[in-house]
DNA sequence: CTAAAAGCCTGACAAAAATCAGATTGGATC
DNA sequence: GATCCAATCTGATTTTTGTCAGGCTTTTAG
């Protein structure tokens, strides 16, 4: 099957680059695997095994706070990896949860592949400590959103990201088509369920954004960085 | 004089465990300086000129807010490095800003220098990803910490890392000297100042903490934990 | 197909925290 | 010591957001 053998790109922010012979050796060293909606690639707590490389689906990371509550800590897309900060985190076990939102194809990259290969090519320990870095400068950002933004800013903000990243142009606006429940999307800004549906519904009335079922549909997306109060 | 001529200690999270050579190569390289309480050490949206080695003295890393008000990402001891997400990260300008808290001699580490020995020396890799994915998952627990927890128990988390990580042990209990003003601590829980006002004459009022002009004194450190209703 | 469950939505209310206003203290400066 | 300015503190009020309760709709499972 195609999906099993297709080569790691070239042009990967993390895999790419890298010099031909290691680029085989990683392709042999991969495990493969079709995991279905809601699977988890790893648990929060549990021995570190290595990272997870999403060939296609989506994934999501998240940690669960003191009531139980999950908070989203960030999306996967294919090309994506998942759980880098806990194979270099010094503590040996899963600083969060990942699973799947939609069902897809994951390889897993041992920790022991990654070392090795590290020592032998500089190019990837430079790849990945641009992925780390731009993680947590993401991360900071959203730190101070948290403390300082309203819900309804904040709300905004998901909004223009995720079209950007995941958004796909139609006639009538930007199309998200992500199967977040309302409950997922509250999680990753902070909120309850009920104040992230009444906010959408806001939107709505507000011909900001349209509704087609689980889809979100940006109408006007001055108008929502104008809510979001971005200064970019 | 002394401070100027100390080489790095081999046992430091990052810098220590270098071939020796490099290791020298390093200390050629330092540009060391004084800096004064408040004084900037980099400000957000500047160039990436390094990385910043704090000797002595301490230091505060914080964004800026939508309405102007200050985020305090982290605190910085002697030994910690700072602006190292911003030296890998894509973008060339720093990402926030940094001032001392406390006067005291701070090494400049040249960008260039680091991706030359890091070419060089694996070891040094190793410890950054370390460095940085510790970095990542400390913001991550306190992203969950702003979605999810209340003031108060923000605020009693706060003491309890601070006491662990910059107290001194007095009869009475721990003492905490940092040269933070209402507002610092209050931007450092995401809130306003004058709930973190209310908040820690709330914990005196329960002998919980106790107050000399800006020192804090934890008098309970289990119930401060309680409080924090941390699942350590 | 139908029942059950899960998810979505809205209103009413309660709680948490921000804002505003003013009093008091403390430290620096002359 | 007297004065000024900033920081700290407290109370009153408003705003924001969370919680609870109930109805409706869509999925899922048998």
């Amino acid at each position: 099957m195609d999906t099993l053998h297709s080569e790691m790109s070239a042009s990967h922010p993390i895999f790419g680059n890298l010099h031909k012979e290691l680029a085989h050796e990683f392709n042999d060293k991969r495990h493969i695997r079709f995991y279905k909606k809601k699977q988890a690639l790893y648990y929060v707590g549990n021995p570190v095994i290595g990272v997870y490389f999403i060939q296609s689906g989506r994934g999501k990371v998240y940690k669960t706070g003191p009531e139980g509550k999950q908070y989203i800590l960030r999306l996967a897309n294919p090309q994506d990896v998942l759980g880098l900060e806990s194979i270099f985190n010094p503590i040996p076990y899963f600083s969060s949860t990942a699973e799947m939102v939609e069902e897809g194809w994951v390889h897993l990259i041992e920790k022991q592949t990654i070392l090795k290969l590290l020592a032998k090519d500089y190019t990837l320990a430079l790849n990945l400590m641009t992925s780390l870095a731009a993680q947590i400068v993401s991360g900071d950002d959203e730190r101070v959103d948290l403390a300082q933004r309203a819900v309804r800013e904040r709300m905004a903000r998901l909004l223009v990201t995720l079209s950007q990243n995941y958004g796909t142009k139609i006639k009538t606006g930007i199309r998200l088509s992500l199967k977040l429940s309302r409950e997922d999307i509250a999680e990753m800004i902070g909120t309850a369920a009920e104040s992230a549906i009444r906010l959408l519904s806001e939107f709505r009335e507000e011909k900001i954004i349209g509704v087609e079922g689980k889809d979100i549909i940006i109408l006007d997306e001055a108008r929502l960085v104008r809510v979001a109060n971005l200064n970019i």
